[in-house]
DNA sequence: TTGAATGCAAAGCTTTTGCAATTCA
DNA sequence: TGAATTGCAAAAGCTTTGCATTCAA
């Protein structure tokens, strides 16, 4: 992820706050505040503002990706393509567990019926982790 | 769909407001604010802290489902067991199509390698329909 | 009659935005 | 230097909540 050139390639500049940011980021979902937390926590003083304003970006650039698993907040990820994954998460305790799976026949089961052009989907499970039975 | 009965059986009073707001509810993921105009376009006067209530409580009872489209905001659908479904959302005109399929396989295989117990699942398809192409 | 539900207003969260100060290129 | 970015504070949007009033049972 040489996430300065990317940036510079795209016409933005490469600040401490963003190489910050998205070294916090990981594959596992995390919400905005999380990430401002782990920030502090790591002795590094940032504005909550520019946490969001810097996800945005990272959104937009297609290297974080935003979900939302009906908490009301969205929560990042980084987007890895060798790490095309979605999510288990249990009603219980709220953890949340990656999970890879093949479901290239829905894509084309809906490229048959459909004249929809897909360019992402998100598919998400809920119920009772291991843990949680 | 009797709600009235529905409610009884559980506790709950059956309220003018109830009855209307599961009246404008359907198989389309409406917003709230969605939901408020229309009862309003139909000459009934009722507050937003109502409308919210009530979707609250009919999620908590089963008969409607919330979801997340990446919006910043829930949407509200109607739960019907012979007409379980998914979304083809347009990042272009935020159409929201639903979308019939046979995911029983992905179920499977997450019980076989995983001991995640699944309630339910939210898979949504995010692309340009067939209008914005 | 009486406890549950509503309306109203206020507050709580998440997220965005305007602007002056700062900083990267 | 100069435009892009940040911090700060305010605001905007969605949702919840406290409390007096109303209403279903």
């Amino acid at each position: 992820m040489d996430i300065q050139k990317l940036l510079k390639n795209n016409g933005y500049r490469v600040t401490t706050e963003r190489q910050h940011v998205i070294n916090v980021i990981n594959e596992h979902p995390l919400t905005v505040q999380e990430i401002y937390n782990e920030l502090k926590k790591g002795q590094f003083d940032i504005d909550l503002a520019s946490v969001y304003r810097s996800l945005n970006l990272f959104v937009k650039l297609g290297i974080v990706r935003a979900l939302e698993l009906g908490e009301g907040k969205k929560r990042y990820e980084l987007v890895e393509e060798h790490n095309h994954h979605h999510h288990l998460v249990c009603n219980n305790c709220g953890s949340i567990e990656n999970i890879t799976m093949n479901e290239n026949y829905l894509l084309k089961a809906i490229d048959k019926k459909s004249k929809f052009k897909i360019d992402h989907h998100h598919l998400e499970f809920f119920g009772r982790c291991a843990n949680c039975q």
